[in-house]
DNA sequence: TATGAATGAGTGTTCATTCAT
DNA sequence: AATGAATGAACACTCATTCAT
């Protein structure tokens, strides 16, 4: 993971992936990822039709790049919200608290996950690429989970399922309030919804 | 709502339909709903491709029809889950009983459902059609949901809320373990899911 | 051409077919002629889709018979046209009066006659038909139009080119009228047209 | 207006939209309009398919491209038959051996120019744009008329009467021509036919 | 490296015609 | 004879990807 440093062309184009992938980020969300077209993403990005691949080998690399962008950035927001708290209960707060902090500043991914993990199930490579980077993403969350168990044997649901409730809910419900909820509300009821994911999540372990 | 009598001629014209809706359903669950061809289910449904013309104007109508159908049983199975409980808390314990026994026996659906709601905040005419047969299913469960909550006043969440909560809650969960758990996981864990469910959205009222 | 006479039956049949023809002038007439689909005939004539094809072995031949049909008629109004006038220069003027009085009454076969030459010169076997049929009439005219020179020998024109001129004037300037005069000129510009015409063809002989 | 100099990939696109423009009309001649099909296009102007998409956004777009430029043509022509005579009788002689001139070189715009006439009535909204093209034709052509009128006031005809019978007398006359005469008559005939349409004229005026 | 012109496989949809009832 | 359900060839148009400049 060692990084060389970047000299000046190499920033340059270090920028414009990275403008690639949040103009792409931003019309997935609203078009849709099938219905985006390459040319809208250079379009908005302001560069040629063929520089795109210049820069990602086909339309699904690109969404894989998104993809695991937004897990590891979502992840990172997870283990900022526990790392004050002791392992515990509490330490959950902390994991959803993370996981809101980070939907609610980018309720693009919440919808880019949402459509990615509609497509898991399908037969095809690219679907099988994604699943890869969804499922180490679950691991990684686990793995962060598990401490904050705090250790306890014998309890009666796995790390692994935890962080899949964790995920799950949060997701499922946020998406209901931001496809059906009223404009606004998403932000207005957050600390309801941290409660309520909070006692669901307890409810559990 | 008085229906004719079917001939025989009126029969089959309401099995192919039939016949098309439900490899529709199987094909969207395996390929997608968008990398499914409009000839790939005619091919399936042994019927020639014009055909299917006959029956649904676009491929998009025939979406519609399948989630209008689908959110139809669905609520069919969540009012029979409530049927013999009384009002209360019991009450919403059917109600995720009956929403399990569907997507148990219909994961199709279940994946349906989470494509179209993929689709929901596209600023497209389609997406407006498929949002408010969506929106009426959840205007439909509340009244299910209100008397359930029985009748005491000063709820601190309403029943659409609530009907919002149970689909989020069910459908992340279950979808997160059709995807990720193991095979057959999803039968097995049954009554664990349907425990957590409960709780979790007791937790809510 | 010795008609049997029709018994009940057979005079349906010519009913029907009658109609036939007269519905499909008038989507000709309003939406083209390949616009048209065999289906909105269909269904203007109050009759199933596949009852079409006892009349007509194909569209094309229903063409046929509406082009032959309308010159038919055409050449029936402007033999009604000369009828009174004996020989000569004012012959011609009868045959212009019925002409106009034909496409007055029949604007439909204005545009058809239109559309059907603009299909002439193409290299199908309909096309070929087609324009046999209108070739025919084209002779038929000229025969007319013979006598009505009044047999003085030495016509630097011969009969088939007063024919063709008289048909040619005819419609082009009835069709500019009808597509670019306001509603209503054709009529009221009679006259005038009449005028313009009878000049303009006594001009060539 | 100002036109920029055109670079070497410039000046190709121009040539192959060029291309494409005269292989169109040649084919629109040879199979008709509706029965041209974008393949027949590209493949005799031995591009790709996709890359006729490159030049005109739908093959209606093609169509009035090439209305324009055909009545801009007919109009320069008939511009250049008027030059150097006077204003006047004669004048209008120049216009019609400019139109001659014209589609003596390009019969394929004569029954361009008659299959879209065939269209201008529909209601649908490429018929209207087509529509446009053409009624705009005519107005220019009245301008040019005018002046040629001498100016005398009181004529009894305006000059968009003369324009639309300049445009009816001839296309009528040399379509029938073109589809009923023999070959080569058309030019055999030539001054024949200007005189006809000279005198024709002249007898409106 | 950046570009955008060129490409053609692929798709939803139409419609004349057939044919079983 | 009348019907309308079934058919599939045909076609306009799209778009991810390639490649010459």
């Amino acid at each position: 993971m060692l990084q060389t440093p970047l000299n000046r062309v190499g920033r340059r184009r270090e920028k414009t992936r990275r403008v690639l992938l949040e103009v792409a980020l931003g019309l997935f969300y609203e078009k849709g990822i099938y219905w985006t077209k390459i040319e809208d993403i250079t379009e908005r990005a302001d560069i040629g039709k063929g520089t795109f691949y210049q820069y990602f080998e086909t339309k699904e690399a690109l969404l894989r790049a998104l993809l695991q962008q937004g897990l590891d950035e979502l992840l990172a927001r997870m283990t900022a919200g526990i790392r004050l708290v002791k392992p515990g209960p509490k330490a959950v707060d902390g994991l959803i608290r993370g996981q809101l902090d980070f939907y609610l500043e980018n309720p693009e991914y919440l919808l880019l996950f949402h459509q990615v993990r509609g497509l898991l199930q399908l037969k095809t490579q690219p679907a099988k690429d994604l699943r890869e980077v969804y499922d180490a993403y679950l691991d990684r969350l686990a793995q962060i989970v598990r401490p904050a168990l705090n250790g306890k044997g014998g309890h009666p649901i796995s790390a692994r399922d935890i962080a899949v409730a964790l995920s799950a809910y949060t997701s499922g419900l946020l998406t209901y309030s931001l496809l059906f909820g009223k404009a606004g509300d998403f932000k207005r009821r957050r600390e309801s919804i941290q409660g309520h994911l909070e006692r669901s999540i307890r409810a559990l372990t």
